[in-house]
DNA sequence: TTTATTATTCTACATTTGTAGAATAGAATT
DNA sequence: AATTCTATTCTACAAATGTAGAATAATAAA
């Protein structure tokens, strides 16, 4: 699943909020906020690729997010991986960790978080 | 600068090339190949929009990218971090690491990667 | 119940993207 | 020189995307 940015947007909203109804997502987008109409397009388009579900509260629709945000974004970076890497992973993780301007306490973090999952696994 | 698929593709075969004239592009397509027209409207669309150059050989154009890999995928990479993990780079390392299914060997060459880097800083 | 408000669907339309045929120009081959 | 091949530009067009007005339905407020 690759969404249109718009949508992709909205989706961020969605996640965000676990659940909501049209009018709270409106709330959500900064100023200028789009039409209501076009949000509403993009629900509409998002429930036809079935990326988001409904509960009916009355007349009222209550959205919610049908895939995950972590799924979505998994897939997305395997394909980032995938396209600039060829699927190295380890050789994204080099990029990421020279390149991205990474602060010292970010890269002692992460030397946590890997030694966190290492210590994880080894059960 | 955030290109289409199409365009990206094309983008990554010169970047592994480096430069590269179009005959040589269309070799890198697997089969089936796109009409060389096709190639040929992707080149100048990235031409316009300043992603590539090209030298004049005679009458023949040698392509090379103008952005480089790194800078676009750095792009590329901090706008997913941002939307996703609302621009905090050890929450997506920490997402990284736990749900993007590495192996334990690619989990180990991280954890060498970070301390290289590491190393390499502290001077 | 009349009116104003809100949610939804439909329709519409400009851009952008994916793809490629037709036309043209230069270069290589016969 | 005539023919063929290659690169490029132009034009074209369908599909996807971004955006929103018009119409309609349902609800809440006057």
């Amino acid at each position: 699943m690759n969404l249109p940015k718009s949508e992709e947007q909205l989706m961020q909203y969605l996640w965000e909020m676990e659940k909501a109804f049209m009018k709270d997502l409106i709330e959500k987008y900064p100023e200028p906020k789009p039409a209501s109409t076009t949000i509403a397009t993009l629900l509409k388009r998002l429930l036809d690729k079935k990326a988001i579900g409904f509960k009916k509260y009355g007349s009222v629709r209550e959205y919610f997010p049908l895939i995950s945000k972590e799924a979505y974004f998994s897939n997305q970076m395997n394909g980032v991986i995938k396209n600039f890497f060829n699927d190295s992973v380890s050789q994204f993780a080099s990029f990421f960790t020279s390149k991205e301007n990474l602060t010292d306490e970010q890269l002692k973090e992460l030397q946590d978080i890997v030694q966190q999952q290492i210590n994880a696994r080894k059960k």
